[in-house]
DNA sequence: GACAATCGACTACATCTGTAGTCCAATGCG
DNA sequence: CGCATTGGACTACAGATGTAGTCGATTGTC
C-alpha cells in the first residue's frame, strides 16, 4: 500500500514543483521516468533533476507514492484546486490592500472559460449582488 | 536628484518585499524609520530588517531614493498595478492547465466586492462571451 | 567640543529553490 | 553468472529570502 505520508498535510509549492504536479495531476500516477518524459518541451531538466522535484514533493505532502517493482510509483496527495486556491490566496494576501477585483478580472480575462462557465460566474455575481449590502469601494 | 537605478526594471518582489511596497505605495515617499513604523503590527520585524529590505529594492529597481539630510527618501520607482499584474501573470502561468472556473467561483464567492465591481466583472464576462464565439462578431 | 544616537554599507546565516551529481543496490541482458 | 543500466538515497552548491547584526561616519545635544 502506498506509504503513509506523515507530514503537513502540504505547504506550498515552488514553480519547477508545480511543473511537476501539473504532469501528476493531468495523466494520473506515473514513475518518476514518465514523468520525466511527460514535462513540457519548453521544460529541460536532467531527469536527476526531475527526481529531486519528486523527493521534496513527497517531503512537503504533495505526492505520495507506492512502490511498483524496483521503482515508485508517484501519485498526487493533494488536489489540484486546493493547490491552485492556496496560490490564489497566497497572492491575495500578499497584495492585500490593493482591491480584488483588478485581480479577478485579470483572471477571467487570461482565464479560458466555456460559454457555461461564463453563465456560472454570471449567476453567481448576481446572486452576490442582490446579498450585497451598502459596499463603498476600497 | 534621485539616484538614477541602472538596474532592471523591476524583478519581482518576495513576500517580505512587498510589505514594504505596501507601505510606500499607501503612504508615499518615506525615511526607513518612518517605513518602520507605518508597518502593520502584524509584522514585527527588527528595524534592520527593514533596512535590508529596502536596500534589496532599491538593488532589484524597485525603488529609488533622495537623500535628504543624512538619510534617505524612498519612493516607489514601480506602479503598484504593475507588480500586481507581474504577480498574476506568474501565478496565471504557474498554474496554467487547470480548469480555473472553479478557482474564480471560489474567489468571487469569498470576496467582498461593491455592486459596481459586481456590473463590471460581468461586463467583462459579457465581453469574453461575446469574442469567443467565432462567428459572432459586434 | 565630547559623546550618544542614527544612518547607510556591509556581513551573517539558516532555509528554500533550481539544478544537478555521487554512490550503492537491484535488475535485465547476454 | 557478470556487467552495464536504472532506481532511489544522499550530497552539492549557488542564488533568493527572511531576519538580523557589526562598523565606521555623521549629527544632534549639552
Amino acid at each position: 500500500m502506498p506509504k503513509a505520508p506523515r507530514n503537513q498535510p502540504s505547504q506550498s509549492l515552488s514553480g519547477a514543483e508545480w511543473e511537476v504536479m501539473k504532469v501528476i495531476w493531468n495523466h494520473g500516477p506515473q514513475a518518476a521516468r514518465d514523468v520525466y518524459a511527460a514535462l513540457p518541451d519548453d521544460v529541460s531538466w536532467a531527469y536527476k533533476t526531475v527526481k529531486t522535484l519528486l523527493s521534496r514533493l513527497v517531503a512537503k505532502g504533495a505526492l505520495d507514492y507506492e512502490q511498483i517493482g524496483n521503482s515508485y510509483l508517484y501519485r498526487a496527495a493533494v488536489a489540484r484546486d486546493q493547490m491552485t486556491r492556496k496560490e490564489m490566496r497566497g497572492l491575495f494576501s500578499r497584495v492585500t490592500g490593493a482591491a480584488l477585483s483588478p485581480v479577478l478580472a485579470h483572471f477571467i480575462e487570461e482565464a479560458d472559460l466555456s460559454d457555461d462557465e461564463i453563465r456560472q460566474l454570471k449567476r453567481q455575481l448576481d446572486a452576490k449582488r442582490s446579498k450585497s449590502q451598502k459596499g463603498k469601494k476600497r
